[in-house]
DNA sequence: TGTAATTAGGTATTTGAATTCGCAAATGTA
DNA sequence: TACATTTGCGAATTCAAATACCTAATTACA
């Protein structure tokens, strides 16, 4: 879906199957997911696998198998999701000439600054339980 | 430096050298300019030429030659630099299913259009002339 | 117990951005 | 005019992320 705000497209998939594996009454398998999302199941696989270790799902296999919530999507932040993907949202600083931006107060003033802290809030306090389906 | 808010290096790259040539007395060059932002002359040099033929500064070959401001720096935002060398700066939206997240009104809720809109205007207003060098 | 379904997970491929390489073209100066 | 300097720019390389491939391990059930 290409890149929002530095968060990556395996975030943004885990986010999604979190919330369908969330919403829906049944277990879903990898099969039925990506076919849910539009994409490869072996690519999707790899990003649930990612979720069982840590946590997130159980998974099973065998006929039958799938994923099921493991935790309370109310406990569960995007915040969260997003920094088990991409590791810590940390704000990037403009480096250059030896790690500082030669500009006073850099280049980008402080808008970096205050974006990353709203976005950042943002998705801190929205849980997965939050969203729903619109189908 | 990585991404912010996905601009991309070139972007970076192209505003911070028209930075420094708007602030500078003399003209530079491309290896001066490479020098100072830490970078390799030919990387630099792909940026400029786009510079160049989009009329931000003038170019001339051989011994002395070198980049220089053609437009003022009061006229140009830092999102018109974004613009040349990203493409137009639109909001992605969150493409799942048939180009439409599952999710109603997104699993991004209004975030993205609220940072996206405080985003642009903010570079859409800074000028290249507010920048000031700290060296 | 055999078979099909399903996850696990290492490895390979693709893709696009960033970066480097190499040489051609232009130009100032001796 | 010869030469050193500098930009122009196509092509190659690198690198990381996204995605695909393949097979082993596990399990339900006929």
């Amino acid at each position: 879906m290409g890149k929002l705000f530095n968060i990556s497209e395996a975030a943004n998939i885990a986010i999604h199957s979190l919330a369908l594996i969330s919403t829906s009454k049944e277990d879903l398998n990898a099969t039925q997911i990506a076919e849910m999302l539009k994409l490869s199941r072996n690519h999707l696989s790899k990003i649930m696998h990612i979720l069982a270790r840590h946590k997130f799902v159980t998974s099973s296999r065998g006929p039958k198998g799938g994923f099921k919530m493991l935790r309370e999507s109310g406990s569960i932040s995007l915040l969260e999701i997003f920094e088990l993907m991409d590791g810590n949202l940390e704000q990037d600083h403009c480096r250059r000439i030896d790690g500082i931006c030669p500009f006073s107060d850099c280049v980008f003033g402080d808008v970096r600054q205050r974006l990353f802290d709203e976005f950042k809030t943002y998705y801190q306090n929205r849980k997965l339980s939050d969203l729903s389906l619109n189908y």
